[in-house]
DNA sequence: ATTCTGACTTGCT
DNA sequence: AAGCAAGCCAGAA
């Protein structure tokens, strides 16, 4: 994949507060470029740089031994959990944890996007 | 060109 | 809840 859009994707990711996040589908649709399975990509490769535990799957949930690590930092940074049995795996809930910038994120992303050239805002050819 | 693979997603059982 | 199929997008063989 091109550097650019994995430079996209960190610096997206870098904006995402304590607490909140977002799903892998959510930054491809913030960039306007890409899919799900890239920003996947790019955190398989590249996710050591950045908060990584706050892109995750769209259904709260990060492969099984992410997310044993990702949950400390969750109850660090206090995220929004769903608890299931004990033992088992908590989920994010994603309803009050994901991420919605306000107008200036926005701005933020928009400036990421003419950095890195990726394509414009959302018109289709 | 074709096929396989993957930190994905959505919809249907 | 849990599986599964299809759709999805790129990279690699």
């Amino acid at each position: 994949m091109r550097r650019e859009f994995v430079d996209a994707v960190l610096a997206v990711a870098a904006l995402i507060p304590a607490g909140r996040v977002l799903s892998y589908g959510d930054i491809a649709e913030l960039l306007g470029s890409g899919g799900a399975r890239q920003v996947g990509r790019v955190m398989s490769l590249h996710g050591g740089a950045v908060a990584w535990w706050r892109v995750i799957r769209a259904d709260g949930t990060l492969p099984n031994e992410l997310m044993d690590r990702a949950v400390r930092r969750y109850q660090r940074e206090l995220t929004p959990l769903m608890i299931r049995e004990a033992g088992s795996a908590p989920k994010v809930k994603m309803q009050s944890a994901r991420w919605f910038p306000d107008d200036d994120d926005f701005d933020r992303i928009e400036e990421i996007r003419l950095k890195t050239s990726l394509p414009a805002d959302g018109m289709e050819p």
